[in-house]
DNA sequence: GGATGTGAATTGGTTCACAGCA
DNA sequence: TGCTGTGAACCAATTCACATCC
């Protein structure tokens, strides 16, 4: 039943994981692939894949599964990773470094069209082949490169000033790493990686306790 | 209702967030705050953060709200950022650098010993005041360091190898960059962040046909 | 036979509505 | 009165179990 309408998040963050793995298959001239077999490679249950994939429409052969490259093509689209979708880094600091550089080289689905800074040393210069701008030229580039996407690595201050800025070029969606909480209208979306929480809610199950906890349980197999 | 035993991760990861804004109150001699005000600075509605802190006990005066010195400090305590945490990084690339600035320059509560990577470049210099260590000397610095807590920067093809190194050292928990299914023992937690997912599934939100969507549904205010 | 696709049951999480207390 | 704390209701997501089809 090809549904149409609002996916929920929680299935959509797991189609890039299975369109990695398809890449991987396809790469490797792999032509079928069953949901056990991705739920291995994912480590999500098979029949959540199931269910997952079913959300779009049925995809798959029974008794035998999913043809790979067809699979892989309807996931790109589900996402709209088959048009091009522009992107434009904010902040030209490690992190945002480390975000084109990895863009770039692994991710073939978008284009990331500059980076923008305001510190001299960085401007005018190129990463990973990516021109940087002045942060004064992004509302042009935005305009000039159709940008869709921006992802911001700015300082914590700075960033809902750039998100207003991008947000005024009707930039469609924004993923945030600065540790703020960022308004925009409402058909702007904001997706927030935040790595301090990350890291200190990962503390929580580091701690002594938990761990003498856990392994009280020694009762499990599988 | 003192709450022992495991707290949801849903919970967990909101914790960090509360910390931040009570930082920031205590900082600024504000001593009590309610749930409407912290909903307000937070995103969260306030009756999931009474629930939430109701969850591990109740620290709250009717009528008046959370003191935010002490809320703070039972903030801290749940999530163990009460005593000291080491933490290794391991890949001392644009990422692992980012990680590690963010970390000494935003995060008082954890205490980064090292970087690891095998480039002679960086290898026996320092990052922020971080001495970079050959990769070889992990497990001994793991040791010697007491080193809780591994975030995995380097790249996929190498980050199961790193992980191996470190349950054999039992570090507790790991955040792991690297766009792979990393394989660990029970006890050993692992939290992932990819960056690829992120920009993906936001680009989903961000195609056409899901604007024209959107703008059809023009019919809420608040 | 062997895999998908899917209603039903279950689990988990959030919101509602209000009781309880300073 | 005002705000916390919390059972009840609600909603979302996952798992189960099996019908369905190659």
């Amino acid at each position: 039943m090809p549904q149409r309408g609002e996916a929920p998040i929680s299935v959509i963050k797991r189609l890039p994981v299975y369109l990695r793995v398809l890449d991987n298959l396809v790469k490797r001239d792999i032509e079928v692939v069953s949901s056990k077999s991705l739920s291995k490679q994912t480590g999500f249950s098979a029949e959540q894949i199931r269910k997952d994939l079913a959300f779009f429409g049925a995809f798959g052969t029974r008794g035998t599964g999913y043809n790979t490259n067809y699979l892989r093509e309807r996931i790109l689209r589900i996402i709209g990773l088959d048009k091009q979708t522009n992107v434009a880094i904010i902040g030209a600091g490690h992190l945002g470094t480390a975000f084109a550089r990895y863009n770039i080289r692994e991710n073939p689905y978008t284009n990331v069209v500059g980076l923008f800074d305001v510190s001299p040393d960085s401007v005018g210069g190129e990463i990973e082949g990516v021109p940087v701008y002045h942060l004064n030229d992004l509302q042009d580039m935005i305009k000039q490169e159709k940008v869709q996407v921006g992802v911001v690595t700015v300082p914590a201050v700075h960033a809902q000033e750039v998100v207003d800025r991008m947000v005024e070029e009707n930039v469609k969606a924004i993923l945030n790493f600065a540790p703020a909480k960022l308004n925009a209208p409402e058909h702007v979306t904001i997706h927030n990686v935040d790595l301090t929480i990350e890291l200190q809610s990962l503390i929580y199950f580091a701690r002594e306790e938990l761990s003498a906890d856990r392994d009280k349980e020694e009762n499990k197999e599988e």
